[in-house]
DNA sequence: ACGAGGTCCTGCGAGC
DNA sequence: TGCTCGCAGGACCTCG
């Protein structure tokens, strides 16, 4: 679930204790999360570095070491990233890394659908030149939403999901956005006119900077950085709510879920979502 | 160019 | 009680 609030969230949070921190001993316990890399040169890249920055792009962790490098997490599914203070073990660690500062960081991952890359400057600017752009950046405005969602017969909700159309978006907030715009998820992402893309902006930053605010949704397993639940799972309108009275239409409008699109769960009310 | 579907991986809850 | 099955969601891949 970790979508762009999720991931900025964890990032906001271990930031703090990471930057100015040096990774004394690297521990993997599964190497198949790594990719382009084997387990013994990712972890001779690791210990000894120190940590320069922590960032997010997209629904990845970017952490940028002393020599330049950057450690890109993608905890996709299940994973979570957090400091730990204890020395309780989890069988769901992926990566551990002791700090010189105290405490440790810990990749945890129970499906280990996530990927774990070490780049360079050069391989992350190819990387993530092939994500869209950020949308709670400034330059994001409706008029690039609207050139995201151009020349696509596929739908609305998918073009959303679309990393490559834009960044940072999954099934929940696309979900949520929509039905705060009004807009049903099966339309051609084409088909969205400039007033309706207007609205669609407008809804999509609000809730995910809403979401940001409340540190996430925690369905199941998305933890923030000091390993609490979300709270933003309160407030969603639309997602995971099939069955129950539409928040806009009255109790007597039934959310709708399909699996038509993508094959994933959407949910939508067939009252206010055209 | 596009959509459909398989793949990675594991836990959980529904149904029998 | 204990089993099987489908589903969860992100991103990649192959096939037609």
């Amino acid at each position: 679930m970790p979508e762009l609030p999720e991931v900025e969230t964890i990032a906001r949070d271990v930031r703090p204790f990471l930057v100015g921190a040096t990774l004394i001993h690297v521990r993997l316990f599964k190497s198949d999360v790594l990719r382009g890399i084997a387990r013994p040169a990712f972890l001779r890249a690791l210990e000894g570095r120190s940590v320069a920055a922590v960032e997010r792009r997209a629904k990845h962790l970017v952490i940028l070491l002393s020599d330049g490098k950057r450690l890109i997490i993608q905890p996709r599914m299940t994973g979570s990233l957090t400091i730990e203070r204890g020395d309780e073990t989890d069988p769901y660690a992926v990566i551990e890394a002791d700090l010189s500062t105290g405490g440790r960081l810990r990749y945890r991952d129970v499906r280990r659908l996530g990927a774990v890359h070490l780049l360079g400057a050069d391989a992350w600017e190819r990387y993530t030149a092939r994500i869209g752009p950020e949308p709670l950046e400034r330059s994001f405005t409706p008029a690039r939403l609207g050139a995201a969602l151009a020349g696509g017969s596929l739908a609305v909700k998918k073009a959303l999901m679309d990393q490559r159309r834009l960044a940072g978006v999954g099934n929940i907030y696309a979900n949520e956005a929509l039905w705060r715009a009004g807009l049903d998820p099966s339309r051609p992402a084409r088909t969205i006119t400039p007033p309706e893309v207007r609205r669609l902006h407008r809804a999509l930053v609000a809730i995910l900077r809403s979401a940001i605010r409340r540190r996430g949704t925690t369905v199941r397993d998305y933890r923030t950085g000091t390993g609490e639940a979300g709270e933003f799972q309160k407030r969603l309108d639309v997602y995971g709510r099939a069955g129950l009275g539409c928040r806009r239409c009255g109790p007597r409008r039934r959310i709708a879920l399909t699996h038509a699109i993508d094959q994933r769960a959407t949910y939508f009310c067939p009252g206010c979502q055209h």
